[in-house]
DNA sequence: CTGAAAGCGCTTACAG
DNA sequence: CTGAAAGCGCTTACAG
């Protein structure tokens, strides 16, 4: 009897194939401990021969486990989730999950679909960084009943979902700590939009170093200038004209850091002569040549390890919830600063 | 009698509820005309008051289409394929399908699990940058009998899948007939390792401008450095130690470009005053205050865009091949060329 | 150790 | 227009 060309072969073909029950089949398949050593022995030299691979579409119906897992970020083209995403994808597949990743281009009508889309494919949890933590996102997270880790964000009030994050708060205030070891006094900040969470954190650890050692920020009316180059020159300009006594800065991003350093260099300005700058994030970009920015670093890709393994460890206990895991930053210290005893004013 | 909590509501406690048979449940669920109106909407509004979610496993098991497109790419964190990740899922998403990527991180090894993957789930397509094209992974590639689309690789000699890349040859031309046009003829060249076939195709495009031109190379045995900014570096030492009438340099990369500029600086060397340099890739640092690194754009995101455009129409029309398409490159004129005749020597 | 049967949640001819 | 039945490819008690 010729074989059906090209069509699916399945379980069925493989016990047609040596006379016997697919159960038998399925117990070699599944390495059941019910079947004898040489009956499993020919059932998977059948299989082998006839090419079958499983059908993970009708194991997951029956168990009730896809082995999927959604990661829903933001921007994979930030390189920020991208190495995130590296990360949770190295532990996730390593366990045997398949990683299904939603984009969402940071708007709600895509995260929603996203979310339909976990719920509808049986996947066995999720990693999420929603644009915004709204009602209606709070709400479809709660109701999908799978581990979600938070990335980045946090539960509102009340909701035991876990969250992986570095500790923003801290990390400004090692940056700040930083700069008033080195002798300033007169520090500046350039911040995210007002809205961010991380951006409130950041500056809170400056506002907070700095009063902590009875000192006033600059300007007096915080600049919460954005998140780009751009932002960060414009910002540089204004911190400069309403309070050119400044002698450093704290940048709350990189690119605001880097905006910073282009028009103190368009100005003849000199970095670290009279001004010092200090950038969060520690991009790729800031150990150029031309930039070597000092900046505080996150570890981006073990937060994603983190995040995976949490949720590894939630999918396999059949919890809900679990404690947070924030992580450490640290100073990376370049070339963009100098001590006060050095600033030629 | 109470419901059972926290199950899966399924198509037959929608039709218990109301009284009708799951026919007629999964009827009104797929638009199908066969349905009263009335009954369709009775139908509907139970879905919605149990919060019923279709099962998509069910439905891909009967259907035999999963509304499931895997993307095959070496590295996620590497800005182009992060961008072209973006292009894929934006047009894939809109048409309901499910990116799920496989991050092979260069590792043979994870490719094959990952196209094993596709297979036991049923993908409707795939989307492959395979590290290289070994008979291994080809073989797989013919076996999964499933459109696929090859981005940035050639398929082998006689096997018709279709490819989307960028025409790295011509790109190599018009960067090099630019640095002519501004009249240069002594100009280096900066190269990819020597495996790597878009290196190949930017080689040939120099050294055959050139030699339209009655040229020669710079320096005689080519430079094949590396893609690190390092690398870059360090060839542009031995290019200038080698031959230092050079007055242009082509940079088959960005990165290597941005090495030469480094090296150029740190000796002194002024750009474009004293040398002129081209990279390719136009990335996102080039356009950086300090760098503003003439280059060729390549169409990232298209390029992402229309490979899942050009998978949606395979797997539409039920064909596994397709002409290729290549994507036109654009020069971009920043600040490191300047015509011969203001270079001073 | 093995097979027949029921079932996972859904769809689709087929009869009525 | 509607429902009963068979079936997608697999797993898992249950009986032998």
């Amino acid at each position: 009897m010729p074989e059906r060309m090209r069509d699916m072969v399945t379980i069925k073909d493989i016990a047609k194939q040596i006379g016997v029950s697919v159960s038998t089949v399925s117990r070699a398949l599944n390495n059941h401990p019910d079947i004898k050593p040489e009956t499993k022995r020919e059932v998977l030299e059948a299989m082998e021969r006839l090419q079958y691979t499983p059908n993970a579409l009708a194991r997951s119906l029956i168990n009730k486990k896809s082995y999927t897992v959604g990661l829903m970020i933001p921007d994979i083209t930030d390189p920020f989730f991208a190495a995130i995403a590296d990360g949770v994808e190295e532990i996730l597949s390593d366990s045997g999950y398949q990683v299904v990743y939603g984009n969402t281009t940071h708007k709600q009508e895509k995260e929603i679909r996203f979310l339909n889309s976990v719920i509808e494919r049986k996947m066995d949890g999720i990693i999420a960084t929603p644009d915004v933590m709204s009602e209606e996102i709070v709400d479809m997270l709660e109701r999908l009943q799978i581990p979600v880790v938070l990335l980045r964000r946090r539960p509102p009030e009340g909701l035991k979902i876990p969250v992986v994050d570095v500790d923003h708060y801290q990390g400004a205030c090692s940056a700040v700590q930083y700069l008033l070891s080195l002798g300033h006094s007169r520090i500046g900040f350039l911040g995210l939009p007002p809205y961010s969470f991380t951006g409130q954190e950041r500056f809170r650890g400056y506002i907070d170093t700095l009063a902590a050692h009875g000192l006033e920020p600059l300007p007096k009316e915080p600049l919460f200038a954005g998140r780009t180059i751009e932002h960060g020159f414009k910002a540089m300009a204004r911190l400069y004209e309403e309070a050119p006594e400044v002698t450093a800065v704290f940048a709350a991003n990189d690119m605001l850091g880097i905006g910073a350093l282009e028009w103190l260099a368009k100005n003849g300005i000199r970095v670290p002569d009279r001004i010092s700058v200090v950038g969060f994030d520690n991009l790729e970009v800031t150990d150029l040549h031309w930039i070597k920015l000092t900046t505080i670093s996150q570890p981006r890709n073990l937060m994603g390890k983190k995040a995976a393994e949490l949720l590894l460890q939630m999918m396999k206990e059949h919890v809900l919830t679990h404690d947070p895991i924030f992580l450490d930053t640290e100073l990376i210290v370049r070339e963009t600063c100098a001590p006060m005893s050095r600033v030629k004013a």
